[in-house]
DNA sequence: CCGCGGTGATACCCGCCAGGTATGAGTGCC
DNA sequence: GGCACTCATACCTGGCGGGTATCACCGCGG
């Protein structure tokens, strides 16, 4: 007998495509559509999965799919997993370049100066290991990277997540506010927290959630720092931000530096056992370029 | 026209589960029997992962398998996946469960008293869910986590590898050499690192990498506790471990302080962004007995 | 009250591919 | 050279993933 059925086999990720889809949606008919294949296949094999698991992923009531706390669990898991599994297909291919490169992810235009004198040294290093830069927005960096699609970041701490992520700090600095020129505020050599948050006419901008919803609250809604720095220069919002990253500053913002913000760390970050040779010369060059900044002796380098 | 060749699709778990099992035996016909298939169409998956990959994985030369240097980055990251796959499976599981439990797992004979108190303070307290503890070897807690066979871990910093694990500190305790009782060593009442290290007629046992393998050394080769703890009381070797885990201590053992040892932190451990209501109930349990042992004023418990 | 649009489930068929067996090809060893 | 061993190739089979057609159920509006 041929393939007796696998009862208790494991999952595949085409089970966990299918269901992510699902439960992105919750719509099996557009589900399918995304997966490009038809509706009832896809519900055959959702009963499958939950078969297999003996769990019920989806409440279907009259009109409507709904996840059970169950559901919402494998939701989580799931997008973890495939990241997992399209990792181990990337990294793969990459080992086997004969031409190796590191890919390095960074929010646009976060710590600019630290990312150019880091590149420079790099490229000035013996045997270097060409850099591709990506850039992204937001809290992107750790899924990039859980993903295989780069192999190291720039973050910041306290501010990303590094939860399951090894670091190297590169450099550690105090946080300004960027408030229209035109404000009252603008006039200030040096504020609090206290004096920013909670300014009535100055809301803080709110971001987008993992899932795309907005957080409640007064601020303007923005998905991107473009638009971010054209509110702020129209006068509609403020925020605070780590010292260099006023590289993006306009002419119609100024930068008042926040005495009690916490101070914020540029980390060079990598997922946990991903060492490579290429990325060790990157993490040396670093380490070099850190010292030399100390030895220097200015504590809170230009930016 | 249906299920054209998924070209680029996506690699399935199937395909990883094979492709593990030909790398850890190096060879197809054992891998073949283990998977509980013939060999043949295990051959053709391979290749096809291969094609699929754009990679070779295996050189086959004459007699012989052997990984690639791609290969080898497969096998990690193979192993990764298929373990976040599984998690996904159990956690959905354990999440469908009515009455839920968290599983423990803990090295077998460590921090044994801070264990019973954390269970006892956990079973007085209110709501309590019912935990299971689970016992291993070595190292071995950090896979269990992530492939999602238990919620929570004691683990020791900086022993234990915790990179992608959240942690709770428990407790911070000095190390003992373990030595046998008619030892010289056994006289002193305090030891150094470099009393302990490379003492001729007693050499550190050499514990199996993760691949099965040992390194080399002088020392015994030893795969649990239990042979270890005889080889000491044998006369054959000593250990330096956590003054609290000498609760495992034969007569034949005498424990000596060794004071320029690092210090050892218990902690509790999960995988990161894992949390959930039963967990959180077992970490508040955990940080009250910590105040509490803080309060009664013995910076070093007795165990 | 009865269509009507829209949803997911069911029924049924088809063909690809994972699985099997048999055998070949290459190599080390006696 | 024959033998043992190992992986690759050839070829067949049937289970399952895919498709289309249709049903069952609901909410809604005339």
């Amino acid at each position: 007998m041929s393939a007796y059925a696998r009862v208790e086999d494991g999952i595949e990720t085409r089970e966990l495509r299918y269901f992510t889809a699902v439960a992105d949606l919750l719509h099996f008919g557009r589900a399918a559509e995304r997966l490009g294949i038809a509706q009832p296949p896809l519900s055959r094999a959702v009963r499958q999965l939950e078969r297999r698991l003996g769990v019920r992923l989806f409440d279907r009531d009259r009109r409507g799919v709904a996840l059970t706390e169950a559901g919402e669990v494998l939701h989580r898991e799931a997008r973890l997993a495939l990241s997992a599994v399209e990792a181990a297909a990337r990294r793969t291919r990459r080992a086997a370049d004969p031409a190796p490169t590191i890919t390095l992810v960074t929010k646009a235009g976060a710590s600019h100066a630290l990312l150019q004198g880091l590149l420079d040294a790099h490229g000035r290093s013996r045997d270097a290991v060409p850099v591709r830069v990506e850039l992204c927005e937001l809290g992107e960096q750790a899924g990039i990277l859980r993903r295989g699609a780069a192999d190291v970041a720039l973050m910041h701490r306290p501010v990303d997540d590094l939860a399951g992520l090894d670091t190297q700090d590169l450099l550690t600095e105090g946080q300004v506010a960027i408030v229209p020129a035109a404000h009252p505020l603008a006039a200030r050599h040096r504020v609090t927290m206290s004096d920013v948050v909670d300014v009535p006419d100055l809301p803080m901008a709110r971001w987008p959630r993992l899932d795309g919803t907005y957080p409640d609250g007064p601020g303007p809604e923005v998905r991107s720092q473009a638009q971010l720095a054209q509110l702020v220069a129209l006068g509609r919002t403020l925020l605070v931000i780590p010292a260099s990253s006023r590289a993006w500053q306009w002419p119609e913002h100024a930068a008042v530096p926040v005495t009690d913000a916490p101070m914020v760390t540029t980390v060079l970050a990598w997922p946990a056992h991903t060492g490579s040779a290429a990325l060790d010369g990157l993490r040396e060059t670093a380490a070099a370029l850190r010292r030399d900044t100390f030895r220097a002796g200015s504590g809170e380098p230009a930016v």
